[in-house]
DNA sequence: GAAAATGTAAAACGATCGTTTTACATCATC
DNA sequence: GATGATGTAAAACGATCGTTTTACATTTTC
């Protein structure tokens, strides 16, 4: 693990579990275990930082939920909520959290939402053997509701999520 | 207007759109309209002034949600996100922004959430004649989601939202 | 009409912010 | 065995953070 792998790792812990206004750079450099010089020539800027954060999670999230059914959809939130926690959608957290008004993280936010809506359509026409946009609308509000219900809900949240999610797709299936 | 609620209104506005970790006391005082003085008379702290913003914007919320049919609660959540704009749940953005570890704000966010999950199993219960506690936590599970959706994809996320709910209250129905 | 309350304007508090710099150590590579 | 590249430790940068204080004005109340 390479420098820029650890300092990544470090700072997406740190934001999701403690938020931004808490996260100062000498808390990070603490917990990458490298220097503030090395941590700048890494990261560039905190912003830079953030936007790397959700680059890497995206990737580690859409790897996740490469499956075939819907169901399955649902059963890898409850894995990734499982295994790492859950406070809520960290991609949209650092939207608001920035008012929209970072360009690299606006950017990485509107590509992973972008790909996960994508994701969810074609997860779709796979299980129900063609397009349906509107249910995939309803999935997606599902998905997202389980992922923010969680928080306060637990697991419960996801199960619901996930039960509705196989009435909506018995009823377009006949 | 007292001084208060002035306050509380314009931090509200600011947390809201820009940030917490972007709205400092200089621009809260700008905001508010009062001296630095004022402000901690009524504020207390920043943390305090967190707590009240949610204590506030609960209290506008389940006003908004007094209905009797579920498709009701998805009308008022188009109204809301028309009027107010949507950048996701202030409570679960604030409780995650401070790693929940502010006593005064995790318990407004505990209350609200509480509020709300029984509001929406007391209009399912008037909408159906009986009490459905799957079906609550689907219907609540579809409202945190559209809330959330709505953020990138705009009302199109209620339209959804709305829709699958009142599949699944059919479903129930019967 | 004194007194208490409530306000403003502005300076100052020490701490911490994100970031850069200085000085020095390792370490491959030609 | 000089040369970069890559690292650390630590001081320093100016700015800003949340908060308090000083000095003074206005309004409300008995």
């Amino acid at each position: 693990m390479d420098q820029t792998e650890k300092l990544t790792a470090a700072a997406e812990q740190l934001f999701d579990r403690h938020g931004y206004m808490a996260t100062g750079m000498d808390r990070l450099t603490a917990a990458a275990g490298m220097s503030s010089r090395t941590l700048y020539k890494h990261a560039g800027s905190k912003a830079q930082l953030m936007a790397r954060v959700l680059t890497e999670r995206d990737r580690r999230f859409m790897t996740r939920i490469e499956v075939r059914r819907v169901d399955a959809l649902f059963a890898a939130l409850e894995d990734w909520v499982r295994d790492e926690g859950n406070r809520g959608c960290l991609f949209l957290r650092t939207q608001a959290e920035t008012g929209g008004d970072t360009p690299e993280i606006a950017e990485a936010v509107a590509a992973h939402k972008t790909a996960f809506r994508q994701r969810i359509a074609q997860v779709i026409e796979t299980d129900l053997g063609r397009a349906d946009p509107a249910l995939s609308d309803q999935i997606l509000v599902l998905f997202e509701g389980a992922t923010h219900a969680a928080i306060y809900r637990g697991a419960e949240a996801v199960t619901a999520a996930r039960a509705a999610a196989r009435t909506l797709v018995e009823g377009a299936r006949s």
